[in-house]
DNA sequence: TATTGTTATACTCTATAACTATA
DNA sequence: TATAGTTATAGAGTATAACAATA
């Protein structure tokens, strides 16, 4: 007689774990990031207006991976707290450029300097060996399943 | 004179391809129960109670580190699908507990291969070694940062 | 008609804090 | 008073879909 094969536990999967360490780091991290006013995607959003100077909403979309409708809302919220501005566009007047005001440009390095610290903090356990190896393996796991237009360096 | 220092751009920290990761494996793993009718967080707190049988709410809030709101919330959710139930607690008329009603216990195993699929999916590009790799490394990390009551095996 | 972007709506996740019923 | 649990409120994150303006 076969017994009942029990089904596979919780930290039987690599994205239980995946999941348990990403959740607290970004945790933390926004906690971090709450003192300088703003949350984990507005840190997203104003770090890539930062590299591109003007981009179009739809563009940003796409290359955060979110909807226009999520980008919108984040816009306003950052166009209220006066982080970055619209400027229209002459060639279609349907649609506009988003680019950082100087409260913005200034946020930018503080913000990243949030990351490096609590990025530090977080991989601590890690040898600098186990840290590149962790990166290789998430990064070749983006690259399989093809999962945004990050850079691949 | 010297240059300003660039802002560290996102992929420069584990942190960012975690996220990146972990988000899509939830997010696909998300997309698969909800054919099932659950979330992601329901599938952990079912698989939890299938594993112990009867547990109280604050003691699944502590294990699931959610605030016992939280825990009240997804109960309530649970109970209106039929998957669970509550029985009082005849030594403490405050206290209750909460246990597997047959649908529920009818469909961790079925969550269980979700799991399990999505799992072999997602880390299909990695070889069985780094697998190990992996999950070595995300172990070590939440046991250094005592990220919560997970079993260490 | 197709496209750009906004708005409306909805739902999950999660927290904090006020509250109720016991103990 | 302290504790177990619920409820109220709020806000982030995200999606879908309807919509307006323009192309």
């Amino acid at each position: 007689m076969t017994r009942a094969r029990q089904p596979s536990e919780l930290h039987a999967h690599l994205g239980y774990w995946l999941r348990a360490v990403s959740n607290a780091v970004s945790y933390h991290f926004a906690r971090k990031v709450e003192a300088e006013g703003v949350t984990v995607a507005e840190w997203v959003f104003l770090r890539m207006l930062h590299d591109v100077d003007h981009i179009a909403p739809s563009l940003l979309a796409e290359r955060m991976g979110m909807t226009k409708g999520a980008i919108s809302k984040l816009s306003e919220r950052l166009i209220a707290k006066g982080h970055i501005e619209r400027h229209p566009n002459p060639d279609d007047q349907r649609a506009h450029t988003l680019s950082l005001k100087p409260s913005g440009r200034t946020l930018v390095p503080k913000l990243a300097r949030i990351a490096d610290q609590n990025d530090a903090a977080f991989f601590d356990a890690l040898s600098s060996t186990e840290r590149r190896q962790l990166e290789q393996l998430l990064r070749k796991i983006v690259s399989d399943r093809q999962l945004t237009n990050v850079p691949t360096d």
